[in-house]
DNA sequence: TTTGTTTTGTACCAATTGGTTCCAAACTAT
DNA sequence: ATAGTTTGGAACCAATTGGTACAAAACAAA
């Protein structure tokens, strides 16, 4: 009854995430913010209303798509023990040569706007503690750490978190920290073959 | 033989500093800046050239005075061992009740501009490896860490300095952490009192 | 006091910012 | 075919962006 929308909704919100993910917030203009979403001018304000609504849909997004695969990664037990899996966690991480680092969406949203966006701290926050819980199941899968210390656990499921996002943090200056193997293996006191 | 300057220069880096510190470099306009400098608009060009040399100047005064004062804080053998001076370093990075969090300027700094800015990515990371040799030095003076396993004191010193960014970077959405002195002792196997 | 030099503050600038308006285009249901 | 409804895109907008020009002001050396 209405002329069909041109744009797909689907990846127009991905290309919102790719250029809000690799520029920022601020320093994303609209009219690279439009091409990347391949949507026009008019179009965009109809099916997002402003810029900031855009970016919460692309940290949705992210949380769908990114932290969502990253959840399923670290509960595949296909993959191998919890050690492994957080391994292959911090391991995928790299993002070809030449690349421009973009780091974690989460991390980059919560420092640029986690202070003055409440919307932004909520949602990154949310992330962070479902990478957190995930990572906190893992660890029950490790050999050697007593699944029933609860405590313990969720001290190094924090601590696996936020030496994440650091490494993330540091990986946008060019630290490459390929020494995964032994850097969790000395975390978690044993050896990684 | 000419007009002397009416501001003074070191209290208008660390108004700089200040206000990047909070608002990052792209959300910091020139007017914002010009007042927390307390300089005018003339005298800040002819003083500082224009508003990136203005951040670097204040990076580097970061580095002078915050990252300094960690790194001494983590020598200073009168606090006591290097378990307790560490976990000083990460307690006395909270921000009084009810302010907006600024986190750490170098992980702030890294996270906005590092893919992006080649000087910014240096300072920073320098400044995160000056931190991390801190870190690295206190850790041989640590009750059950062997101080001649300089690959061990390595990884730890580069997992706890990822770990201080990443708690940094989760801080700005209100994340407090106040358990450092568990978490601190998880990660280094031992009881802190 | 005059001369020379530097700082200061204001007026000004072009370019860019995010956002709105509005109408032709494109579709469906009748 | 036509009426009804939504999209697309360009023209347009005020406000803000970082940066410049320039003259008055404030000093020191002569």
């Amino acid at each position: 009854m209405a002329r069909p929308r041109e744009f797909d909704m689907d990846t127009a919100v991905d290309g919102a995430m790719q250029i809000f993910w690799r520029l920022g917030y601020t320093a994303t203009n609209l009219p690279e913010l439009l091409h990347a979403m391949g949507v026009s001018r008019g179009s965009f304000y109809k099916a997002f209303g402003d810029k900031h609504s855009a970016y919460l849909a692309a940290l949705d997004h992210y949380d769908r798509t990114c932290i969502g695969s990253a959840v399923a990664l670290l509960s595949d037990r296909s993959i191998g023990d919890g050690t492994s899996r957080i391994l292959r966690l911090f391991e995928q991480t790299g993002c070809g040569e030449g690349v421009a680092p973009r780091g974690c969406f989460v991390c980059n949203a919560m420092v640029e706007l986690g202070p003055h966006d409440s919307a932004v701290a909520e949602k990154t926050a949310a992330m962070s503690n479902r990478l957190q819980s995930a990572i906190y199941n893992a660890l029950g899968d490790v050999p050697g750490i007593n699944p029933f210390d609860t405590e313990s656990r969720d001290r190094k499921a924090a601590i696996i978190t936020r030496l994440y996002l650091g490494a993330q943090a540091m990986s946008k200056t060019g630290d490459q920290n390929a020494d995964w193997k032994n850097l969790l293996g000395e975390l978690l006191n044993r050896r990684i073959l």
